[in-house]
DNA sequence: ACACATGTAACAGTTAGAGATACATAAACC
DNA sequence: GGTTTATGTATCTCTAACTGTTACATGTGT
């Protein structure tokens, strides 16, 4: 299964469009995705229409952040993203009557339940301005192996 | 993006494997999976390796659990079925020179990391015998909402 | 008007995984 | 021993979801 890496390219981009300070076409920053302007334009819909970013059209048009780095999580980023699923594994029938199959649903999702919780929180907590190359990553954020 | 739904599937299987006490066939076994026998038979193969479950061939032969629930974790199904992928999230490039590109992925696989460790620690503290049926499902592993 | 950029619908290509088939191996029964 | 029944596994096909691509409409500044 392959992964999806929406939420990394767009972490990605992001912090180089506010390294460069100025509007940045689609072409250009689907470049530095790795993908083609539609696909930037798609998966950044979402970013739009939760203002964590401004797109103009026509002459001199491109994207631009709405709000400086500090005050952008990449739990806001994930959920303009519209939330894509975390998890690999998951239940093959939702509404099984079989009690095995209830109860193993249940463990699973609790499980899942509270692996989402975690990525919400770490999430929440970390800001972009954390992620910019100016920064040394912390330790908080960044163990050292 | 389809969820791999084997730890699901076979701790199902596992859990009427249990209730039945006589060795069970693939072809019956498969159709409580909602498959076909060979596909069970690949799905299996790391839990016989495992030492999990038993199977014999020819006549009257068929798969059976080969230690009682209580000394079965979810963590060692998980594991015999050789540690499938638990995140449907990832980065695009594992190994890029750019340094945004590096504090990204530091980020998205330190909260992975956590979230693993979260998911085998839980999994760990389960055994089978807390999903079979005859006992309620504790509130330690299910909360009810 | 024209050039340029975004917005988005619709279609094509890719690929990982499940499903299916075939056949080899092995054990029990006659 | 030969037949039946079951597992073991390689190999191929099928499918579904997603990315990539194309096309065209919309909007903006010169």
């Amino acid at each position: 299964m392959n992964r999806d890496t929406r939420l990394s390219d767009v972490l990605h981009v992001l912090l180089h469009m506010d390294k460069a300070n100025a509007l940045l076409t689609s072409d250009v920053l689907a470049r530095s995705m790795g993908t083609n302007p539609a696909v930037f334009r798609r998966t950044m819909a979402g970013l739009r229409e939760a203002g964590l970013v401004r797109s103009e059209k026509g002459h001199g048009g491109g994207w631009q952040l709405a709000r400086p780095l500090c005050e952008i999580t990449l739990l806001d980023v994930y959920e303009a993203l519209g939330r894509p699923n975390l998890f690999a594994i998951g239940n093959r029938s939702e509404w099984a009557e079989c009690l095995v199959e209830k109860n193993v649903n249940a463990v699973m999702a609790d499980t899942m339940a509270e692996a989402a919780t975690l990525f919400a929180t770490r999430f929440g907590e970390i800001t972009l301005d954390q992620i910019a190359p100016r920064h040394a990553v912390s330790a908080s954020v960044h163990s050292h192996r």
